[in-house]
DNA sequence: TCAAAAGTGTTCAATTTACACCCATGG
DNA sequence: CCATGGGTGTAAATTGAACACTTTTGA
């Protein structure tokens, strides 16, 4: 019987996030080879033999970033699949977010030197190839999203934060300010959330802050209240 | 130069909920042919030419349940992409969760002969056809996390609902029980989530009920509290 | 008249918010 | 000593939980 489904290849899209600066970054990576040759794209590719979809997800997200054992929060944010949305043919994309630590180690290998960290919004004010405009905007909402409800935060934190380190991830993913005295206690009462592990720093100026990793909780029982962005 | 990547098949299966008499349920159709000719599955089918797989799923919820235009709540779960999860060969699926309403029209034509609803706990004590069971598990946590986050509660009810129809959508998904005054007002009171039709009914016995419709509203600002299962 | 469900009122507890204030360091 | 952020105290405001109570129907 002939075959009458299409066949696909499958890519996995990774959205690596990072918070630098008050500002939130994304990896991107400039195309060296047709399609869309030259122009800046969410770093990808195919599903090899053997693997799934979610390991190839993490197998790029090592290669960009050079994180080892710490893949922690990679989440799904969609399927890709419109026919015709890549012109080499029929290729469905799964795309994830993943939130990076601070000074983001860019793999020195490979085609390094054509991956670079931009703002959201430079980001999203050029344009992108494929569809990765709207991949980007879906994996940014998706981040924005799982802050108040998860333990994700974290993700962008280094191995050992402290609380006005956390604090700030979510003053720069919302747009917002949160109360640093109120942030505390809230963050530091959800047992599970962040663990202290007895040192301190002065890295952030001022008084010694508690430094605290990551708790074994993944989802909050009551969510980081989100204030309304004024006007 | 040969291709060293692997060539998919997608297909999109769609776990169809709803609320009858007090419980979450699923509809399962009995396989008639191999592989796992007689056991239970989630329904899905083949990406054709020209659609995306978010069409396809819709496509399958409309040939299962005889919906018409009212796709509202058809919600990613996850895509499955393991090798070997089909003896048939390489094939990756989308999968979908959708809420639908009460007395949930069987579909006529077609196979609808081997179509059933089950309770969520019957479909997941027996065996399920390829890893259907770990997908109907994600997918029943997808619709509870997503009843206090967002309006989807109102999928499960008809055109015109009353508050108290509305209740027991939550009561029946978490399993738990609401206060009916409480919920009342916190729910009406949320902008952009139910809407006054001006009607009212006696079909839920006692005092004639107002009914609602859906508002315009998707996500809603505050969560509905989810209490503690107590044991 | 009774039962059942709808919807409102009321009270108390818990949580959130705003902000004052002291603490511990670097410069 | 001063500036800077860390962290705690505290009171007001808001929200949630519990439950009594009135309303309106069907039986």
């Amino acid at each position: 019987m002939r075959e009458m489904f299409p066949l696909v290849q499958l890519t996995a899209d990774v959205v690596i996030l990072t918070v630098r600066e008050e500002r939130l970054e994304v990896l991107l990576v400039r195309r060296g080879k047709p399609p869309f040759e030259g122009m800046l794209a969410i770093p990808g590719g195919y599903m090899e033999p053997g693997e799934n979809l979610w390991q190839t997800a993490v197998r790029e997200l090592r290669e960009e970033t050079a994180l080892d054992g710490m893949v922690q929060h990679l989440e799904l944010v969609g399927i890709y699949t419109d026919p015709g949305r890549d012109p080499r043919g029929q290729i469905a994309s799964g795309a994830w977010v993943a939130m990076v630590p601070d000074p983001p180690v860019a793999k020195a290998g490979g085609d390094a030197a054509a991956t670079q960290w931009l703002p959201i919004e430079e980001a999203l004010e050029g344009p992108l190839a494929f569809d990765h405009k709207r991949i980007l905007q879906d994996a940014v909402e998706k981040a924005r999203r799982m802050l108040d409800q998860s333990t994700s935060a974290i993700a962008f934190c280094q191995e050992e934060f402290t609380i006005s380190e956390l604090r700030r991830v979510y003053e720069t993913v919302w747009g917002v300010k949160l109360d640093p005295g109120n942030f505390h206690r809230k963050v530091t009462r959800i047992e599970g959330f962040v663990e202290r592990t007895g040192g301190a720093t002065t890295r952030d100026g001022g008084r010694p802050a508690g430094l605290y990793r990551a708790g074994a909780r993944k989802w909050l029982p009551s969510s980081i209240p989100r204030p309304e962005v004024s006007a």
